[in-house]
DNA sequence: TGTACATCAGTGAACGCGCGTTCACTGATGTAC
DNA sequence: TGTACATCAGTGAACGCGCGTTCACTGATGTAC
């Protein structure tokens, strides 16, 4: 039946947010349309007057997911990057680590979406280190690399001790000041 | 038509290689086993005499893949892997670049021959650090994250000169002695 | 403000395609004598 | 060494399932008067 305008875009919203948090637990294949509007408490038939297609889908969940930025310090951000905690919750968590190696091979808009995201948290973490403005900016660059890196191999390997292990060197080796 | 025992294990490697490559450049999910067989130069009826199944396939893949392992000093490797030329040849490159973020979903499997390959990336570049075991097991684990990290992200970025900044801040960022 | 009706968001059955997997068949291999 | 035949690797058509997408229908919305 026909719904307000308004409720309309609340579940445009709640189909968006379903989305990003499966497409990052699961990745783009595994999760099917009707996976996503069950989760947003619709049926499946209504996906197609909101989006035109399922990779459009995917491009305006990362583009929603990218609007989306945490308000803490560098140094805090980046141990609640490499904490267990984001390790065990690949939905609500970081989609460049997610979704990376997927996202490399995904159309330009997608590639895009995620690029936007990638540079922001570059520009974030440039403020805390010393330097000149590009000494600060690859420094940044490096450091984010080893969050992506760190994280991505803390999900891989299976030994809870040695993925501990990771996520620690690589918090150890990241000093800001 | 039947074929000499030779001749089906050389079949066997064919087909493994072929996997490892079409995976590395398009995912598990993308590619098919006809697929897999074509470019092995067979049909896809035969696949089921060599594996019980694609997730098979999958499993051995990976493990067959981590027994190539380059001779290469730790400098000129992280130089290699860290360039342009390993960027954009996913299909002969690092599997845990590849495929990291869906491997990190897959089952225990392909997660365990995967930590086989990160723990010997490992240890490999552990003999380029100083101090004592356990810092260089520590830097060389950072260094790893920084490495895996920054090819992903090399590969998601669209604009060019930002992909190769990337990169060069990675390479910049590692100091073997 | 109340009423009549055109609009259209959401429903759920159905469609078509591609994929993993199976299977009857073919003909070369390799063993038994 | 040669021959007869059982074996079995590879072929390609077919199957069944799940998924993205479409569509006729429903009934609440919101506009025109």
């Amino acid at each position: 039946m026909k719904v307000s305008r308004e409720r309309m875009r609340e579940h445009r919203d709640r189909i968006l947010a379903a989305a990003a948090r499966l497409f990052r637990e699961r990745g783009f294949e595994d999760v099917t349309v009707a996976q996503v509007m069950k989760a947003a408490g619709l049926t499946h038939g209504g996906f197609y007057g909101h989006f035109a297609s399922k990779a459009e889908l995917i491009n305006q969940a990362l583009a929603h997911l990218r609007d989306i930025g945490g308000a803490q310090s560098p140094a805090s951000h980046v141990d609640a990057y490499l904490s267990k905690q984001h390790r065990d919750n690949r939905g609500s968590g970081c989609p460049v680590a997610a979704l990376g190696s997927e996202a490399a091979r995904a159309p330009a808009e997608v590639r895009a979406a995620l690029s936007r995201t990638i540079q922001a948290e570059i520009d974030r973490l440039a403020a805390a280190f010393p330097g000149t403005p590009a000494q600060r900016r690859r420094a940044a660059i490096a450091t984010y690399s080893t969050m992506v890196g760190a994280l991505v191999l803390a999900r891989i390997v299976h030994e809870e001790a040695f993925s501990e292990e990771i996520l620690s060197a690589a918090r150890g080796a990241i000093d800001l000041h």
